[in-house]
DNA sequence: GACCTGCTGCGGGATG
């Protein structure tokens, strides 16, 4: 469905297809039908099919785009019910949960205008409707808690904590319904886990409630709404009272176009930075009103930004930049400024992939790769805030391999598909965190193993759990497990005393009120990483200065006093470091280092794989549709002339000779973290047969291994080598496993509550947290092998650091797949990044970039020639 | 003289 519009392509979105509403509007909705009918406006048909399923008493999930009156859809259920029953209007009623505080101060603002518009015969709901987040000022909790609203919106860790308050325990009889926004960002995090334990508990506490959710589409919409209503309401999926998916038919079309280099002889085979591109990202901005740049690295977001100030002086104070190390009170300015329209453009990170919605923003621009499609649209629906809007996306190669990447994107969004986010199961850590929070709710009552199994056993992630495993959580709740026994930090559950002095020892309560106050400030499960404060001024005297942001540490060790770098889109020079702030003055020089973050890796998703693979398919056949392909076709064909393209049913693997060594290019397409596992996996068992030492390199396209001689491998082995048998055990011990688990230690450890982080105001330095989950590491893994967590951890490695499960997959698609062996004289344009990034690790970044310019040169000389001469 | 991939998110409470 692609229409051409003034040379820019316009891809429709759809929708699947869903059964219209079928019976007229039921009569309880009259009200909502005149609120809107009063504002001129006219209720899309998934609204009325939301508040049909709310009023039937039915769970749901609604999945439609930003923009769409969402909101409405789950918030005038409750007000619909309240018209129809003000006699039950005492106590909490409603509690909104945001993954987002920034969401929840606007969600507050929508959802009062909406109760107060609304009437039945001249009747009003009166309802207090307030917000709890870890910002709310401690006299308002104290105030919630004795008399808590009608609605609350909140997050949750702030309905974690709720439930630890046995005052509002007790009042939470009276709560209807649960409504979760932004599910799908909850989903796949222990985040989620943590909310699917308090749903559960909210519904014993509150049998009858209701529980919807809002989530924007994934590739698995059903499986999310099983997982929110939990398994016995998911078991009813199907039935006429069961839960309901309500979607929203048609998204706001988005129209996406490529940068294309006007050049592409000369436009790089690798790297990622893209500001090869930067004239024409000026044009494009200048080109709109209000864009938003998108980079996939904070560091990356302080390079564009210095880049284009650099290039348009005009531009400063008109441009901004945002990222999740910048200091909070900056990033709002950004963000209130955006709202205004007082900035043209912000350079930024995913930290504005969700949020406040900004409506002045009319262009997105992706920087390089967007690894998914979900997140491709998420970043495009921050665009066309307006009712009609179109949303406009701006795709920025960073290499000529991404121009496929960008084609291939928008295949996908053509075809309506996104990638799915899988739930997390077995979290341990969390269920203790959670197991501790219920028992202080408790109060002097205490709770029961069995009511804490069976409300475990309620939720999608512990529905399986074995009793063994549970017996262990409370043996660790109540005493630290059989290695931390002699410590009464880690007895935090106790049975429960009668006044008589008799034991109920089928009930367990916290041990004391200083345990309760630990566990309460140390609730949630994100692990903050260690890192010091930038702060301007000298550091002497009172002279305190502004705060920037976070830094981490290894990057300030790197430098010394009198260094300058550039940060939150400034150049400062380094005075001093003391405890954890580096403290730093405005630089007089023009330009300085760039810090860099150690952040989480994304790897390129299955799904945008499988659309690349297909435009190499169409590439192979000799067909190159669309600006990007045209563009990139020279670089494919001499692809194709010194080697073959990877391609559906093809495993392609080069052997090729440098001044380095002999190299081995494998391209499985599965994204970067499965590489790094492969490109282990494949060295260790080579070495298994006949000991050498190996160079690895992987990428998202494949990987590449380097050795001083010459690896002769057939079909055969190379069967053997990438073998799906004893997979975990190899790289179990290939990967030096124990390192890792030990650092994954570091969040169980936390979110379970082995360590505690310091109290608010006096924070304890990361650095002796991280030491000592370490060393319980080690201590446990000596005096109490049979510890779960560590089990967990070891798991949580092979899940999320390797994804374990789409390197099987990979192997077994890769076994059924015909391999081509290739020997090309020289490094191919899918070889050169891989060989560039393998390089890097051996040489200095001086002369790293000499040797890439250098072999670069060679590269296209030949790469002309053969074009010039096929 | 040098950055040249590596994101995001939350969180206490009593007293003056």
């Amino acid at each position: 469905m692609t229409t051409r519009q003034r040379g820019k392509k316009t891809v429709v979105v759809k929708a699947d297809e869903i059964a219209p509403a079928t019976a007229p509007p039921m009569t309880g909705l009259e009200p909502a039908l005149t609120w809107f009918r009063e504002r001129g406006w006219t209720p899309h048909d998934f609204q009325l099919r939301a508040w049909e399923a709310y009023l039937a008493g039915r769970d749901g999930l609604v999945n439609a785009p930003t923009g769409s009156g969402k909101t409405l859809a789950v918030w005038m259920g409750p007000l619909l019910e309240s018209l129809a029953k003000p006699e039950a209007d005492e106590g909490l009623k409603i509690l909104w949960i945001t993954p987002l505080r920034a969401l929840a101060g606007d969600t507050l603002g929508s959802l009062k205008a909406a109760a107060e518009g609304i009437s039945l015969g001249g009747r009003r709901v009166d309802w207090r409707i307030e917000m709890r987040t870890g910002d709310t000022a401690s006299s308002t909790k104290k105030r919630q808690r004795e008399k808590p609203p009608h609605a609350l919106v909140t997050t949750p860790e702030s309905t974690a904590l709720l439930l630890t308050y046995p005052e509002i325990v007790r009042q939470l009889g009276s709560l209807r319904a649960v409504i979760v926004d932004e599910w799908h960002e909850l989903l796949s995090t222990k985040r989620g886990v943590q909310l699917e334990l308090c749903l559960s508990r909210l519904r014993t506490l509150a049998p009858g409630l209701r529980t919807w959710g809002l989530s924007a589409t994934l590739g698995n919409l059903g499986q999310a709404m099983e997982v929110l209503v939990g398994p016995k309401a998911a078991a009813t999926v199907g039935d006429e009272s069961g839960p309901a998916l309500v979607r929203q038919a048609v998204s706001r079309p988005i129209e996406i176009r490529t940068l294309v280099p006007r050049d592409i002889e000369r436009f790089p085979w690798a790297g990622h930075l893209g500001i090869r591109l930067l004239p024409q990202v000026i044009e494009a901005m200048e080109s709109a009103g209000t864009s938003l740049l998108f980079t996939n690295t904070r560091s990356q977001t302080e390079i564009w930004y210095q880049s284009i100030i650099r290039a348009r002086p005009d531009l400063i104070g008109q441009i901004a930049l945002h990222h999740g190390s910048l200091d909070r009170e900056l990033r709002t300015w950004v963000e209130n400024a955006l709202r205004d329209g007082r900035v043209r453009g912000v350079v930024c990170t995913s930290s504005l992939d969700l949020g406040v919605d900004f409506a002045p923003v009319d262009q997105v621009i992706q920087i390089g790769s967007p690894k998914g499609i979900g997140r491709l649209l998420q970043r495009a629906g921050r665009s066309g805030h307006r009712p009609g809007a179109v949303s406009r996306l701006v795709c920025v190669p960073t290499n000529a391999l991404e121009l496929v990447e960008f084609a291939a994107a928008q295949d996908a969004v053509k075809l309506g598909a996104v990638e799915p986010r899988y739930p997390v199961r077995m979290a341990l850590d969390v269920l203790v965190q959670h197991m501790v929070a219920v028992a202080i709710g408790t109060g002097e009552a205490g709770v029961s193993p069995e009511e804490l199994l069976a409300e475990a056993r309620a939720t999608h992630a512990f529905a399986g759990m074995t009793d063994e495993a549970f017996a262990w959580c409370m043996d660790f709740a109540c005493r630290g497990g059989p290695a931390l026994t002699a410590y009464p930090q880690y007895a935090r559950i106790v049975p429960v005393v009668t006044a008589t002095g008799a034991v109920v020892p089928a009930r367990f309560k916290i041990a004391s009120d200083r345990l309760a106050l630990v566990h309460r400030q140390s609730i949630g499960t994100i692990l903050s990483d260690s890192s010091m404060t930038v702060r301007l001024g000298t550091g002497v005297g009172m002279g305190g200065g502004k705060v920037l942001g976070t830094i981490e540490e290894g990057f300030i060790s790197r430098l010394t006093v009198g260094d300058t770098f550039s940060f939150a889109g400034r150049l400062v020079q380094l005075v001093k470091v003391r405890e954890m702030t580096a403290w730093v003055q405005p630089a007089k020089r023009k330009s300085g280092r760039v810090p860099s973050w150690q952040g989480g890796r994304m790897p390129l998703s299955s799904l945008l794989a499988t659309a690349i693979r297909r435009r190499l398919d169409d590439a192979e056949q000799g067909r190159f549709e669309g600006a990007e392909m045209e563009a990139v076709e020279p670089l494919l064909r001499v692809q194709m002339q010194w080697s073959h393209l990877p391609r559906t049913g093809v495993l392609l693997i080069e052997h090729t000779t440098t001044r380095e060594g002999h190299h081995v290019f494998v391209y499985p397409m599965e994204g970067r973290l499965v590489h790094e596992g492969l490109a282990a996996l494949v060295a260790y068992r080579i070495a298994a047969g006949s000991p050498r030492s190996f160079s690895l390199a992987a990428g998202d396209h494949g990987f590449n291994l380097a050795t001083p001689d010459e690896l002769h491998l057939d079909e055969p082995a190379w069967r053997r080598l990438l073998s799906t048998e004893r997979l975990a055990e190899d790289l179990l011990l290939c990967l030096n496993a124990a390192q890792l688990a030990r650092r994954q230690f570091r969040e169980i450890a936390r979110v379970a509550g082995l360590v505690v982080p310091g109290f608010p105001g006096a924070p304890k330095r990361t650095r002796h947290v991280q030491a000592s989950s370490d060393l319980f590491f080690d201590v446990l893994s000596e005096f109490d092998a049979g510890n779960m967590l560590l089990a967990q951890s070891a798991r949580e490695v092979l899940d999320r650091q390797l994804e374990v499960d789409r390197m099987r997959e990979a192997l077994e698609r890769l076994a059924t797949q015909r391999i081509e062996i290739t020997r090309p004289e020289r490094l191919t344009p899918f070889a050169f990044p891989l060989w560039a990034d393998s390089l890097r690790e051996q040489l200095s970044s001086e002369k790293w970039t000499d040797r890439v310019q250098r072999m670069l040169v060679r590269l296209e000389t030949a790469a002309g020639g053969e074009a010039a001469g096929g």
